[in-house]
DNA sequence: ATTCAAATGCAACAATGATGCAAATATAGA
DNA sequence: TCTATATTTGCATCATTGTTGCATTTGAAT
């Protein structure tokens, strides 16, 4: 699916500025900052405007962010859109980035009683397969 | 042990907002933010003071920090401290509360060649007990 | 009690989250 | 294709949070 189909199918007004979101975090392997894809971007938004316009597609459920910590907010293809099941994140404490580890999937916890899921979320913090042979 | 005691264990100077902020975080039942524990500490920190003794406290592995959001930062004794295994956190979106679930221990996840992990978090978000029968 | 390294409080700055409002723009309907 | 309108954008602005430098204060070792 094209970003563009994206925005139509969830009703969004196609502009440029979460065309160009969606296209450059799908066109990532690793998840991606904000101040990394507003660099990879073509056009040059406002702060607000590109602010705004990751809620909005963060509402609709079309991009997910991965909270690694405070500092560290990376952004993702939601599964709704990459239909890939729930999976743990890994972030590299040498290179900085974030991949999709999608062998890792997350089991359904068994919850105390009383307790209720929407959503889960597993970050693994280490080294990575590329930091670990250099 | 007592939070005079962990400071010491750690060659750290005993400073009362050290000392009141572990005392606060041990005396709660849920993670707590950092305003939270501001308000129920005696003493009337510095923004910056505070800031500093949470860093110190975390450095030294006597806090433990439970990122739900950029917005939605709590904090925990360590594991270090409680001797707890590695455990989920649970974030209630109706009650706004961060409770440890000691029962949904984290299994060393399998991780693909290369990688090898230091660390692991795992948030899962939700309605918990308290909320859900309300 | 004295000394000195460490912690504190204050000022200051950067980055980020958020909102109000006028101007620009996307799309549905004519 | 043109027009009307609701949405989005850019800008100004403000709040909050993370961070640092520096003079002053404080903890604890002697």
């Amino acid at each position: 699916m094209k970003p563009v189909d994206i925005l139509i199918s969830h009703n969004l007004k196609r502009t440029s500025c979460r065309e160009g979101i969606i296209e450059v975090i799908m066109s990532s392997k690793t998840a991606l900052s904000e101040n990394e894809i507003r660099d990879r971007l073509a056009g040059n938004y406002d702060r607000t405007t590109f602010y705004r316009s990751f809620k909005t597609l963060e509402e609709n459920k079309i991009i997910h962010k991965i909270v690694v910590d405070n500092q560290v907010i990376k952004y993702a293809l939601d599964n709704s859109i990459t239909h890939k099941k729930d999976h743990a994140h890994f972030y590299c404490h040498v290179c900085k980035t974030v991949k999709c580890l999608d062998s890792v999937e997350i089991e359904k916890p068994s919850l105390p009683l009383g307790f209720s899921s929407s959503e889960v979320e597993f970050v693994i913090k280490g080294t990575c397969n590329f930091c670990q042979n250099s």
